[in-house]
DNA sequence: CTTGACCCTACACTTGGGTGCAGGGTGTAT
DNA sequence: ATACACCCTGCACCCAAGTGTAGGGTCAAG
């Protein structure tokens, strides 16, 4: 019955995270263990789970703020599905401005591999010249 | 003759930087302006150039280190071009890796998005709900 | 000779997501 | 009773690439 009520280490071990990035996250708000009478966190499974969510929002780009608005909106009765939905929606955009700038940069970067036969010295280097010379090529 | 010695405002407005960060390219060693003797730091045309690079270099997705070898490479007369080429070839493999990344990330997010009706309550959401249980989706 | 524009250094602060360490307290096994 | 693992707090520090500010010094014009 009281088996899913952990200390600290075992939390951060289930949750494979730091048990620093446990205090921290409690300093941002997005966890608040209860305590035993010597004051140690106790953590429970729903604090597992809600820190995997945490770390699985971050890896599709959410910022812990984001993720702190999330897991509000998650308590809020009144919030609707599509409040989640405007925010992912927004993020895709977001990602979608990341990967056009990428690959710009990585379209500017091969045309300068392109124009540079790798011999010579390097005071002949095009890709060096070009640095000097131009702009970025979009 | 001398007309393009210029003060830190001066060069600052001509690389389209802040002064302080000229300060702070100093301080990381990439620039060294000659002294004058109240000790105004003392800009030419080559400074300025070098800042541009800097900065080009920048949106190229290099990092200040990495411009700095560039930069020591341009000097080092046993360099080659190649060194110059494979450094870059490496910074075009770090970007595809990024785009990749972001791709999936964008995958996953529209998975979620299609998944979503957009009504009902926060509590049926199944955004939500799939941070909760599953993993990121590549 | 004073005003104003310019320059100097040193230090602190920013964002975002943590990590490290010191100096203490707790809990349990031997 | 003492060793050991574990926990607590608070402060400082890390990355990158700067920005902000205080408290001075320099220089030319009026």
């Amino acid at each position: 019955m009281e088996n899913d009520k952990m200390q600290i280490g075992e939390a951060a071990k289930m949750a494979g995270v730091h048990i620093r990035t446990l205090h921290y996250y409690e300093r941002r708000g997005l966890l608040a263990p209860a305590r035993t009478s010597s004051n140690y966190r106790v953590y429970t499974e729903d604090a597992v789970r809600r820190v995997r969510f945490i770390k699985r929002a971050q890896e599709l780009g959410f910022t812990l703020d984001e993720i702190g608005e999330l897991l509000e909106l998650r308590i809020d009765a009144r919030a609707r599905c599509c409040d989640v939905r405007v925010r992912t929606e927004a993020k895709v955009a977001d990602i979608r401005g990341k990967i056009r700038t990428l690959h710009s940069m990585r379209r500017s970067l091969e045309h300068l591999i392109a124009g540079c036969s790798g011999n010579g010295p390097v005071s002949d280097c095009p890709i060096l010249e070009s640095l000097d010379r131009d702009g970025i090529r979009r």
